[in-house]
DNA sequence: AAACAGCGTTTCATTATACGAAACACTAAA
DNA sequence: TTTAGTGTTTCGTATAATGAAACGCTGTTT
């Protein structure tokens, strides 16, 4: 919190702490957590609680995000004109498959989750809207990766490969160039990806992209589950229900610009 | 803008005015609207640009709320714990009714508008989730103020009714304290609460509590659509399609503190 | 073409406000 | 009673927010 200089990124910097994993955070503790002086964090703590960004839970008398943000957050054009539309598609999607379907976008060269509809099965992945995960080590993000315009591409993974940014999260990960070139290649030819354990051990992932009306890559729609249920057939059949269900999306939204 | 001290306030008061009917704005305008500085309103949205909280419509040119709004929203603890279990119940609830679908919890004397699901059919009534309405003359308020422990809902009611802060939206509108009195008990005693046309001419809408296991209430569950489809059986149905779910949804959540 | 008007953006001296050390008020445990 | 841990308030100082003005664009008007 130190280097931060305006009050802008400072106050943004706090609300960053709360997080699914640490939801509630006293005044000390979120103090030396940021490294800051206690006044200080006390201050914005309860400006913000004033104006409904954060709240106190009563039970354990912390600090915890509050309605604002949830009303706010649904103000997000994304949310209101995306969502709002694409929701019910993933819904069917995921009716018909049984497992979990998410859309994404590519947000900061990495992946973006913007919905998803759990499946109904026990076993299940666990995943958060809202955030982001890598784009090379997931088939939501090669899929937005391999039909983005040739340039863009290019300068994309190059950034996404620079030296220090890829890390292997299992065996099957991508993490040369040469060889993560060659499989966008290939996802674009197929007109899906697949995500063989590459980001989590025991999930798999197929994903499909969803295109504008000029053809342009927005978004991309998967199903996504444990290894054992994903067998080879089951993955063609998932794939067109998939295809099926972006289509329905590219023709609600017509166009979009995210 | 001007009479706010702190960052924090000048902040999010900038954001308040980015709403679903003035989604964005430019430098300039919204300079004028809040009575601010150019350079000043400038250094925000650039800082909040910087950080997602904002973005840049490329079309316009102009600013508007940006993903990481979406992200904070969905990390609300409401968000997390309350509407990912309750959103299937809803859904089962819109289905059979083939209505609109609203949950609310009191806020601020308000009803605040948590999640709906939409009704299939072609007309149905527009509203924003993360919202308020006021309590007194929607059937989702009627029944969080009814509901209430007594000594509560004197409190609350004579602050919602004081003089000046109530209004006759239709002809309908409850605005006296001992008519909505009258009503909440009636209401109590039938464990439904009705709006015909309260707030809006046109508008019926159905609703039923949902308390938690010490029996307090939490959220409310409602129907709503045009009045012509609303007829005197239908509600019946209805009111039990609603607390089958509304049920559901008790046992889902099992205790909650809003 | 030149002048104009409308933006968003940058600059910089002034001043308001955010800052942190310390004190204070609680609560709960030793 | 002491101690240690909270959250909260105070107040002089340091720093970052402020607004007038200038800048650099763009498209329009003369």
């Amino acid at each position: 919190m130190q280097k931060l200089k305006s009050s802008v990124d400072k106050t943004f910097a706090l609300l960053e702490y709360f997080t699914p994993q640490k939801p509630e955070w006293g005044v000390t503790e979120l103090a030396t957590a940021v490294g800051s002086n206690k006044s200080t964090v006390y201050r914005f703590l309860a400006d913000l609680c004033k104006l409904d960004i954060l709240c106190k839970n009563p039970q354990s008398d912390k600090y915890q995000l509050g309605l604002k943000l949830f009303e706010l957050g649904s103000r997000v054009s994304l949310k209101s004109a995306f969502v709002e539309k694409t929701h019910p598609e993933l819904q069917s999607v995921a009716k018909d498959i049984t497992e979990t379907v998410h859309i994404s976008v590519l947000k900061n060269q990495q992946v973006f989750y913007v919905d998803k509809v759990e499946s109904p099965q026990g076993l299940k992945i666990s995943s958060q809207i809202g955030s982001y995960n890598p784009a090379y080590a997931t088939a939501l993000g090669k899929i937005l990766l391999a039909y983005l315009p040739e340039s863009q591409q290019r300068i994309t993974t190059q950034t996404i490969l620079a030296e220090g940014k890829v890390k292997s999260y299992t065996k099957n990960t991508i993490t040369k160039s040469r060889k993560l070139q060659a499989e966008l290649a290939k996802i674009k030819a197929q007109g899906f990806a697949i995500d063989r354990e590459e980001y989590e051990l025991g999930l798999i992932c197929v994903a499909v992209p969803i295109l504008n009306q000029d053809g342009m890559v927005i978004a991309s729609l998967s199903a996504s589950g444990p290894a054992n249920r994903f067998e080879e057939k089951k993955v063609t059949r998932y794939v067109a229900t998939l295809k099926k269900g972006a289509d329905a999306i590219q023709n609600k939204i017509g166009f979009f610009k995210p």
